[in-house]
RNA sequence: GCCCCCGUAGCUCAGGGGAUAGAGCACCGCCCUCCGGAGGCGGGAGCGUAGGUUCGAAUCCUACCGGGGGCGCCA
């Protein structure tokens, strides 16, 4: 079924000739929708722009939903709907199970690369964008109907672990009774002792090696170091409500055995050639080459994407791959895909993006780093949080906070901001959710029923928020193609604010007859809304707070 | 040096070429005999600078200034 907006606007191109360009209104005493065509089309006909527009509008024939068109301004065509029609489209909505959200007519595969902890060490701040972004957009691709595959990348290989497995050994600590705090210890000393004794830091590179070659004993160590820190990022997960379980996992060094492969069908393939001792691709429009074997032999972590690009194109039939990692990681990013598909790994109908977010960074703007003793773990981030507020109202309040701006900037970390209650804020949608129910449970206990029907919609914060919910499925449309989700809070905000504005100029029950009952029904209508807006952020929407 | 990102209110941020640039926080003043005040109403204050494209620029282009990030063997 064709939207209203989508209708008329056919009808005023049908008249126009061109894309009326039909946008809601900037205010409300524009009416409902406004279209600047007859500004542009002035130019190319020689008259004044009010002509044309006046023009449009006698020949237009929107009489059965619109009520008689306005121009206004230097020529703009201002629609208000009629009080009928707005209401059939929120009935509309109010009717289907999707709330409003279409599915995709093209299903697709989508694997979105997120979280991707470190083993053996705390997720700090950083962590937590990736996680609930790559969160968000798996919920909200999902709810289109596309088949999400998470990936979590976790760092689990490295010559880091040589040096804690040879800590490890050398202090006689048994693995498996660690957790990831006194793990992070264990990896501080172990850093340490590795700069300041060079025998000590002779054996971690010895052990290295062993872990590269399958020492059974020193790989005993890693997987268990694995292992409590499994347990340790699953506690987090479990927390913030994200949906990213032990399945998903892919860590680094499941990509082991790949990388031979894929550096010799480079070298064959021409792709990758020697350079000052290293096998580099070279790749035009880029300052230094990507190094795929190292002189030494080994390989760092372009080739593991590489690899990793090759499985979720030869294995897991990806259309869409999505990595949300920070912009510090554009330019490797920006390289590997070249890379990729100069190589042929990533076939041209399989896209490659990086959602990229902007760093954390601490008061005065200056960056956030766990070496400059600004220390902030993602678990006290979440202990802070708590202390404030209810677990599922200070979970909404940190999501919200790093989920409403725009991912692409640098991003100051204000505790006392990110654990707000007021204002523009998580609880202040969760807080409009549960008036919502807050009425409807009223209304049950009087028992008073509630109609599926909108029919009365004569005030105008009834309007403006009717104008408002059908709109709901065009803004999943747009997060999932932008994959910008602080369009789905900001939208989910204006609902809350027309909501609320609702709730004080028009009263429900106390209101009468046909009144009520569509009053009623415009509560069910931006409860699930609200609801189903807010699952899709990861927050939950409790029926009263 | 080269490349990328970002400069909007005192602070933190929205603004898909269009009408008088919007929120929140903070500050000031109001609103509970009225379905929950985590709320609502009102107030002051802003597009880094200079050009250009356009009927129209916060938005597109160029230069400059300022901040951040990145640039062959860490991940």
């Amino acid at each position: 079924m064709a939207s209203l907006p989508s209708t008329l606007s056919a009808r005023i191109q049908a008249v126009a000739g061109v894309d009326p360009e039909l946008r809601p209104a900037t205010k409300p005493q524009f009416g409902h929708f406004q279209s600047n065509v007859a500004l542009r089309l002035a130019k190319l006909e020689g008259k004044p722009p009010r002509e044309v527009a006046q023009r449009i509008i006698d020949e237009l024939d929107v009489a059965d939903i619109c009520e008689p068109p306005e121009l206004a301004g230097p020529g703009f065509i201002n629609f208000r709907l009629k009080a009928e029609t707005l209401a059939a489209e929120v009935t509309d909505q109010l009717a289907d199970p999707r709330v409003g959200i279409e599915p995709a007519e093209q299903v697709q595969v989508v694997v979105i690369d997120y979280s991707a902890p470190n083993v053996a060490k705390q997720m700090h701040v950083g962590h937590l964008r990736s996680t609930i972004i790559g969160d968000t957009l798996n919920r909200v691709l999902s709810s289109l109907g596309h088949r999400v595959i998470p990936q979590n990348h976790i760092g689990d290989w490295g010559t880091q672990f040589g040096q804690l497995v040879e800590q490890i050994l050398e202090e006689g600590i048994d693995p498996a009774g660690l957790d990831l705090f006194s793990a992070e210890d264990l990896y501080r000393r172990a850093s340490e002792h590795f700069k300041s004794d060079p025998v000590f830091a002779d054996r971690a590179r010895k052990r290295v090696v062993m872990l590269q070659s399958g020492d059974e004993d020193t790989r005993k160590i890693w997987r268990q170091l694995i292992e409590i820190s499994k347990v340790g990022f699953n506690e987090v997960y479990a927390r913030l409500g994200v949906k990213l379980t032990d399945d998903d996992l892919a860590p680094e060094s499941s990509y082991n055995d790949d990388l031979a492969q894929v550096v010799t069908d480079l070298e064959a393939s021409g792709t990758a050639v020697i350079d000052q001792g290293a096998l580099c691709v070279f790749v035009e429009g880029f300052n230094s080459p990507m190094i795929v074997r190292k002189t030494d032999g080994g390989f760092g972590y372009s080739t593991t994407d590489l690899a990793a690009i090759r499985r979720r194109v030869g294995d897991l039939h990806a259309n869409r791959i999505i990595y949300v990692v920070g912009a510090e990681q554009s330019f490797h990013f920006d390289q590997v895909f070249a890379v990729a598909r100069k190589a042929g790994f990533l076939p041209e109908d399989v896209s490659a993006e990086h959602v990229r977010y902007g760093l954390v960074l601490g008061e005065g703007g200056k960056r956030l780093r766990t070496r400059e003793g600004g220390t902030m773990k993602l678990v006290d981030l979440l202990n802070a949080a708590e202390e404030k507020a209810a677990p599922a109202v200070a979970m909404a309040a940190i999501k919200y906070a790093d989920l409403s701006s725009g991912l692409n900037k640098d991003y100051v970390f204000d505790i006392d901001r990110m654990v707000a209650t007021t204002g523009n804020t998580g609880p202040y949608l969760q807080y409009a959710h549960a008036r919502t129910h807050q009425v409807l449970r009223k209304a049950e206990a009087e028992h008073i029923a509630v109609p599926d029907k909108i029919t009365v919609l004569t005030e105008p914060a009834e309007q403006q928020l009717a104008l408002l919910l059908p709109r709901f499925g065009e803004i999943v449309n747009e997060v999932a193609d932008t994959l910008q989700p602080h369009r789905l809070c900001g939208y989910l905000h204006d609902v809350a604010v027309a909501y609320s504005a609702f709730y004080e100029q028009c009263p429900v029950l106390k209101s009468e007859g046909e009144v009520r009952g569509s009053r009623l029904a415009l509560c069910v209508a931006t409860q699930r809304v609200l609801a189903t807006g807010l699952d899709l952020l990861g927050i939950e929407a409790p029926d009263r707070m």
